[in-house]
RNA sequence: GCCCCCAUCGUCUAGUGGUCAGGACGCAGCCCUUUCAAGGCUGAAACACGGGUUCGAGUCCCGUUGGGGGCACCA
């Protein structure tokens, strides 16, 4: 079966990592069944709307190579500022037939429209309760130790007319029994009717609450599955009831068990990361994110013992079926090191493409060819070293700018005095000065030529040399190192060096 | 308070009545090794508790405990 699914969040902020999970378990869907999936802007709430959002979050599917089939997904849609720049003009049925628009406050015609059907046949009815007055029947309904639930017998005004300023809210029915329906992950659920309220479905600013508009959208739009989180449960029965006074077929759902933050609590600022781009930032890669977000809750089961998972593999191996009940707590370790996992797995070439604004960001400017091309004869060196791409500006930060000459201490090694040092370093300048071909492989054999004829171990004159090349202990394999480094700066630090420890005290 | 959901190593999980309860991250040890990594091998580490059902329960049922979510003219 084609999956029709979609991603439907309120453009009130950055997109939260527990967003972009609940999207790619659609978006998987959709592929795997190769059905299609569309963003829907679900902007509401006239108060908490951010301008902006909407462009951010679209930013955020390109990058993570969530690809869209319907809905605000052309260049002029993730330019604009607002959501009032949306141009509904562009829905002319050529997102593959999933019909716009997908912004609501451009919908709101729709709202109403239905809204007043269920009206006119008893499913619905007017109310003009001001908030206050609300509050006032919640208190006593919490003073009573009773779950505040609006019926219409408690309006305080009955005679309300459509052309004065009033709520339109859903008539719960039957008042008495139970609402069940059926969820992909959790199995047949079951509400206590007297326990789910009258909800508010057209504010009386016009705009509708979520519970009208998803199940409006989702219908009119032909979404077959909804997915979102765990949070929607409770208030699931109604829009199940909505989908029956509208005689509407209902869409599956799939109630997604939520992500939870290190010390078990929903996920938030203090557990580090929590936006798209704050893990794009802290140098995370896309294909690392989305494989170890598919695994948070979902695996292949089945005996497969698989963790690592290229986006194609998840498409083909993906199933709700697959999808766990418990909440999940995000283990930022195992991020770290899935994202060194598809780092390894990245060409030389694009590694390098990655690392460079990373670079830049350190103060280490990739601007010249002839800088890039540095950077990738280093790049597989540096490939296992690291798992996130800020890791790597220290290890090349001395091939790209000058170093400090390291302190005699930091030259002479293990078990070696200051007159071996000199005596190593000059043989090296000597070695360096002459040795053809200046490359990786030659110039390790020569070099452990050397150790052998100065009675040293590689370590000894390794580190010796690592020091007073880059100025650290800790680099890409040496020979490799010198040879981006080349002939002439490896010489200039020698010999600083030499110069360093034949000035020092002995 | 009421309603709903959840429960296997520290974490992510496999398991669909009979398994030495498997894998992965992390952790420890060993190997490899010019540093750091990566890689290989080994190890410690779990069925929350109590009742049932059954010849036999991690697997089915009930309860307890614990955790999470919801109870808006917010999504």
């Amino acid at each position: 079966m084609k999956a029709r699914t979609r991603f439907a969040p309120s453009p009130t902020g950055e997109l939260h990592i527990g967003g972009v999970r609940t999207a790619l378990f659609s978006w998987l869907l959709a592929r795997h069944t190769g059905g299609e999936f569309f963003i829907r802007i679900e902007d509401t709430d006239q108060d908490r709307y951010v301008p902006g959002a909407t462009r951010r979050i679209l930013e955020a599917f390109d990058w993570l190579g969530l690809t869209l089939d319907g809905g605000p997904d052309h260049e002029e849609l993730r330019s604009m500022k607002t959501n009032e720049d949306y141009p509904g003009a562009l829905d002319d049925g050529e997102y593959r037939g999933v019909p716009g628009p997908f912004v609501q406050s451009h919908r709101l015609h729709l709202y109403k429209q239905w809204a007043e059907w269920l009206v006119e046949h008893g499913y619905a009815y007017r109310a003009n309760e001001t908030p206050e007055e609300l509050a006032r029947m919640r208190e006593e309904a919490q003073a009573r130790k009773q779950t505040f639930v609006f019926r219409e017998e408690m309006r305080l005004r009955t005679d309300v007319r459509p052309d004065e300023p009033h709520v339109i809210r859903m008539r719960v029915l039957p008042r008495e029994g139970r609402t069940e329906f059926d969820d992909l992950i959790r199995g047949r659920l079951s509400f206590d009717n007297s326990q789910i309220d009258d909800q508010v479905l057209l504010k009386a600013d016009g705009f509708p609450t979520y519970h009208l508009a998803v199940v409006v959208d989702d219908h009119l739009q032909g979404v077959t599955h909804v997915l979102r989180g765990d949070d929607w449960l409770s208030s699931a029965p109604k829009h199940v009831l909505l989908y029956r006074y509208f005689g509407w077929q209902e869409p599956k759902w799939a109630h997604l068990p939520n992500v939870l933050g290190t010390d078990g609590k929903k996920l938030s600022k203090r557990h580090g990361a929590q936006s798209v781009f704050e893990f794009r930032d802290q140098g995370y890669i896309p294909e690392a994110l989305i494989n170890f977000l598919a695994l948070l809750g979902w695996a292949p089961g089945g005996g497969d013992e698989q963790n690592v998972f290229t986006i194609e593999e998840l498409i083909a191996r993906f199933s709700i079926e697959g999808i766990g009940s418990s909440p999940a707590i995000f283990d930022y370790n195992k991020l770290d090191w899935l994202n060194g996992v598809h780092i390894r797995r990245l060409s030389d070439e694009d590694l390098a493409r990655r690392l460079v604004p990373f670079l830049e960001r350190a103060g280490i400017p990739i601007d010249t060819a002839e800088r890039f091309e540095k950077l990738l004869r280093i790049t597989p060196h540096i490939k296992e070293r690291i798992k996130k791409l800020t890791d790597a500006a220290p290890f090349v930060d001395f091939i790209f700018g000058e170093i400090e000459t390291p302190p005699p201490e930091a030259l002479i090694g293990p078990k070696m005095d200051r007159e071996s040092a000199i005596g190593a370093l000059q043989a090296t300048i000597k070695l360096v000065r002459a040795f053809e071909p200046f490359e990786d492989q030659p110039l390790e054999q020569a070099m452990r030529q050397l150790c052998a004829d100065l009675g040293l171990k590689p370590t000894q004159l390794f580190s010796l040399v690592r020091n007073a090349v880059s100025g650290k202990s800790v680099t890409p394999p040496l020979f490799a190192t010198m040879a981006v480094l080349g002939r002439g700066t490896c010489l200039v630090r020698l010999e600083r060096a030499l110069d360093r420890l034949l000035r020092a005290e002995s």
